[in-house]
DNA sequence: CGCCGCGTTGAAGAAAATCAAAGCACGTGG
DNA sequence: CCACGTGCTTTGATTTTCTTCAACGCGGCG
């Protein structure tokens, strides 16, 4: 409750989408809570249970799953700091999917009360926030072009390109050589497939000079030969800021906001 | 042009979310414009083009696909009337998917920046918008667990099931056996099968007494069996009034919203 | 030391793809 | 009215991809 809390961090994500007017950041600013830390490998939301908060990433690596009746499990999503995580659920009373951390992790939470009191007092953040959300169904329709339509090796390849690109907008890469701390257990059960063959497949890309194992996880390589494997193309995870300021302008001729 | 248009149908969609105030009806309504109409197996837009535009849905069926570079595809979404479409393009420069008719169809175009209108002048509106993409990305999750993690069997089930829940919720069904329009081919592209092996599939469930061929397409026959082979919960196509109402009242303490 | 989580490997089997060819309904033109 | 083409379904035979089962390796850690 100390004004020491840094917002910086959650104001910069949405940011990433247009500029915010003094009054939006403030709004934003005023929402923050301070973030919650969770441990490797536990558990932030079951599936089932009420779905009254979301959260924006702040470190570490998250995954959502949905666990199968028999015994199987789907990873649905793997994400990376400055992600937004359960605006899904927004109007649902029960969270179709688990969330679980792969590293240690710090979230900060809202309430989704408090999404509606965003939309109802700044329109410029609506957009940003339906933006994201868009932006977060090109991915998973792209996930969905992976699992039907692509082989093994094409989908591991475009399963850690998609990776190392999202990385690449949040983080600065350290160096060539890209640390993956994906356990191929995940990846099986993100790709749909077992994990003896996401290991063989592994083996194939390792032969190939791609990747390269490191501890619970790999090591990118060449991202440009897993860019070729996968043929691999961005687009979808491109927004487009000057079509969102576009719209912003045509529909917000009357409220003027006052700038700093 | 003239006020003959009909835009009842529009305001109803989104009244299947909330009830919706006088003005906020008055606001829709001023939106609409005059359908258009697509024959059978034309293309409303191409992957690639500019995303300028979203529809709703009145009449007939039609489909989303991403074509792949070694000439297969992959079917994203089929639509139902009622259904939005073409939202998650906003704010994206390209369409990332292609939309073709299934049967003739009518469609209700909106602009995009008339939904940052839209934002700019009701929370509520907004919230009602962002509830429907949130339900849309649970009908995708659902639809990756079913390519990841189900036997081509169950795929086809749920997803018979899936629509059939679907159609239900948008119009009376018409008896007890629901037929589907549905190409085997279409069915294989959106389950990531092979047509050969979706035409076997459909094959075992027809010995089964579960579905039937009826010209292009199928109908269902036994519901209740299909919804046990894919052990199908509909969790995901529930979105809560209750908790969106909710959600309207904690914001909106200041905004009284002038009923009729 | 011994257990545990994860990666690795081989062998066998199942599921689904591919290849190739018919069949069948429907509409069109001769 | 029939021949013909076209789009979709159906079927069989064969091959590929991926799964399953089973086992072993290996580093970390109580």
């Amino acid at each position: 409750m100390t004004d020491t809390l840094d917002t910086r961090f959650i104001v910069k994500q949405f940011e990433n989408y247009i500029p915010l007017s003094c009054k939006d950041k403030e709004l934003v600013s005023s929402l923050v809570k301070p973030p919650v830390t969770y441990l490797k490998n536990t558990s932030v939301w079951h599936q089932g249970t009420s779905s009254e908060r979301f959260y924006i990433l702040s470190k570490g690596w998250v995954y959502a799953y949905r666990n199968m009746e028999d015994g199987t499990r789907q990873v649905l999503d793997l994400y990376v700091p400055g992600d937004i995580i359960g605006l899904r659920e927004f109007a649902f009373r029960k969270r179709g999917s688990g969330l679980m951390t792969l590293s240690n992790a710090e979230l900060y939470p809202f309430s989704m009360p408090q999404l509606s009191t965003l939309f109802a007092h700044s329109p410029s953040l609506c957009n940003v926030l339906f933006t994201i959300v868009a932006r977060h169904q090109a991915i998973l329709l792209e996930r969905m072009v992976n699992l039907g339509r692509r082989s093994a090796r094409e989908k591991l390849a475009h399963f850690l390109v998609e990776l190392s690109e999202r990385l690449r907008r949040v983080q600065r890469i350290p160096g060539n050589a890209l640390e993956l701390p994906v356990p191929q257990a995940l990846l099986a059960d993100a790709l749909g497939l077992s994990v003896v063959h996401v290991n063989r497949t592994c083996r194939e890309l390792k032969e190939n000079g791609l990747v390269m194992p490191a501890g619970s996880g790999l090591t990118i390589l060449d991202l440009e030969g897993l860019r070729k494997v996968a043929q691999f193309d961005a687009y979808y995870l491109e927004h487009d800021a000057e079509t969102l300021s576009a719209y912003l302008r045509t529909s917000a001729e009357a409220n003027v906001s006052p700038d700093c």
